[in-house]
DNA sequence: TAAAACATAGTAACCGATTACTATGCATTA
DNA sequence: TAATGCATAGTAATCGGTTACTATGTTTTA
């Protein structure tokens, strides 16, 4: 019936006592309150329709009960899962999810640090897009807590990794023990540490199964556009099938450097009357749901989302409440989930 | 340097100032400051390493910058370009966003509504799932901002609404103009509003063009399990695919509800060797960005996600700045994006 | 039985900002 | 020149909670 929301004032005088005790009994404090107050404390509040005011309270604590996630670009599909899985631990602790594209542009990135300190967040899980920023490095000297992820930021903090060298090669070992022996590398430009990484696993295969590496089997575009939605890393696989049918010595087998190019580059392909896995076998990288659901299904190294989200928040949680001043990494291996796209050479 | 954050009264010391002058300076306020002190104030912020705390500051002028968006999943890929419609906007505005994954559980779903309201947001942006729930109500009395959108609640409250029925007469009359006569509808129970609607439609356009309704093309799973993730529906229209391919006089066309049904239905016929769509044509509902990407494309009706993310966004913040009191409604209408999962029969 | 400990309640300071109100000196106006 | 207005600065109240501290009556302990 009230407009205007009660405080605890309202409530002291209604309830005949004072702004203290209500608090006592309205926030479960463990000091003592005569059952026959408490009870005009509840019935008061109940009356009064009382909600209370986090802000209030959360002044005096120095306790906000939010975290930050800063992803790149939630309609990617390989961040929902990881945001959901930070979620789901979030609210078992009593946390609310602040979410932030960042759209992979560094001065965004930074406002949204500076807007979640400013906020008071209590951590911030976040696939850092710049390898040298200052507002971050800043925070991290500040004792925030941040847990890194997705992407090897080069700070101490607490961080999930991922062993996306060995991820690249295991994609690659698998063409191989096919009898593949030219084998394309199709993706974007190779300016983040993990994509690096990955092209170093290629190389590793090829190197330890004595395959000579040949240039002209790499195939990259150019400068990446800014990355507004999902689509693009498709068209981009679309595109760079293309280029690989142009090629003289035609490769048996494509290593794409995300499942969203594989995608693309099996529709490519397949436009131009190319069979997958029949004529050309493809392995993709992430195994985000979609692998699963195109045809042929695609063969493709495992980044567990969900469970990464869960362990960066697990791990964010964890040096909450124990603050020793360490910093943690926590590294996953990949492993490699063989569908359909594959097959002998 | 300074560990603690500095606050006002800490800059007011170190440039010789009240904390009157030192918010008058570092929250843009048009009260007047000498040139002078005001340099000292900036300096000394700077000096100081200052960030403000907004806690203190939403305290006093009780407006935080906070909204919500509450979903059912964020990792159904319906949601998330929703989502960053919304935070796109909200950014804007110099908002930010709080992710709500409510599983379509109506405690889940009442516990963060509540959860936000003492956080004290400006507005909340729902898909909510419940059809009678008295916290949603209480809100909406309240005058809490709320936008909802996706599943037609029957509230009086602001709302992004999309003319379902009409998107499931599209889809069938699409069938029946390709010839098809026998057009089966698959997917989830009718348990919500939106799909009641869809199942209107169809029905709509059987008579329209003088089809007699079959029942038995009515293919329904029983209870919709939890909704855990994204791969359920798909698993489902597998599924439904099988009963599907038992029916006596086989339907030549389906339309199913939604996308992931479909992809899943696609899926499920092909096992088979029934093909898609020289056998049987297929259309979904939704225009997720995967429907591009499977094939054959499919044939389905748009409803488009990042417009209608921003569509609400845009409604939360013209409701917040003239406060007529009156609740407006925004009615989509669906549109038919032809692909390669139909053809004629 | 006196002292210490405890249960219970209230007063008022505090968290970090904003802002109403007051004060002062200088410029403008009559 | 006196009155008025404006630019500038500071004091202190305030937002809605929490909690340190104080106070009082009752119970336990020596």
């Amino acid at each position: 019936m009230n407009l205007k929301n009660a405080t605890i004032y309202d409530i002291a005088k209604y309830a005949k006592t004072s702004t203290a005790t209500v608090s006592r009994v309205l926030s479960n404090s463990d000091y003592p309150v005569s059952d026959e107050l408490k009870q005009r404390v509840l019935d008061a509040a109940k009356k009064l329709n009382y909600t209370p005011n986090l802000v209030g309270r959360q002044l005096k604590t120095k306790e906000t009960s939010d975290i930050a996630v800063i992803i790149p670009n939630i309609s990617n599909p390989f961040y929902p899962s990881i945001v959901l899985g930070v979620e789901d631990v979030a609210r078992e602790k009593g946390y609310n999810v602040l979410l932030c594209d960042s759209y992979r542009n560094p001065q965004l990135e930074n406002a949204y640090l500076q807007s979640m300190v400013e906020k008071q967040v209590k951590g911030i899980i976040i696939s850092s897009i710049s390898q040298n920023n200052k507002t971050f490095m800043q925070l991290v000297e500040k004792d925030l807590n941040i847990v890194a992820f997705d992407q090897d930021v080069t700070f101490p903090c607490n961080k999930i990794t991922f062993d996306f060298e060995d991820g690249g090669f295991l994609a690659v070992e698998h063409l191989i023990m096919l009898g593949h022996k030219k084998i394309a590398l199709i993706g974007a430009p190779i300016n983040r540490p993990s994509r690096k990484s990955i092209y170093d696993g290629y190389l590793k295969a090829l190197k330890k199964y004595n395959i000579k590496f040949n240039k002209e089997y790499v195939l990259l575009n150019e400068l990446e556009k800014e990355f507004h939605n999902e689509i693009y890393e498709y068209k981009n696989g679309i595109e760079l099938a293309k280029r690989f049918l142009q090629l003289d010595d035609r490769p048996t087998a494509i290593f794409a450097i995300n499942d969203l190019t594989a995608i693309g580059v099996i529709q490519g392909l397949k436009s131009h009357g190319v069979r997958v896995p029949e004529d050309i076998s493809v392995v993709g990288f992430d195994n985000i749901f979609i692998s699963e659901m195109v045809q042929p299904a695609l063969t493709t190294v495992d980044q567990p989302q969900y469970e990464m989200g869960k362990l960066a928040a697990n791990l964010l949680f964890e040096s909450l409440s124990n603050k020793r001043g360490k910093h943690l990494e926590i590294r996953l291996k990949p492993s490699l989930i063989i569908r359909d796209s594959t097959q002998r050479s």
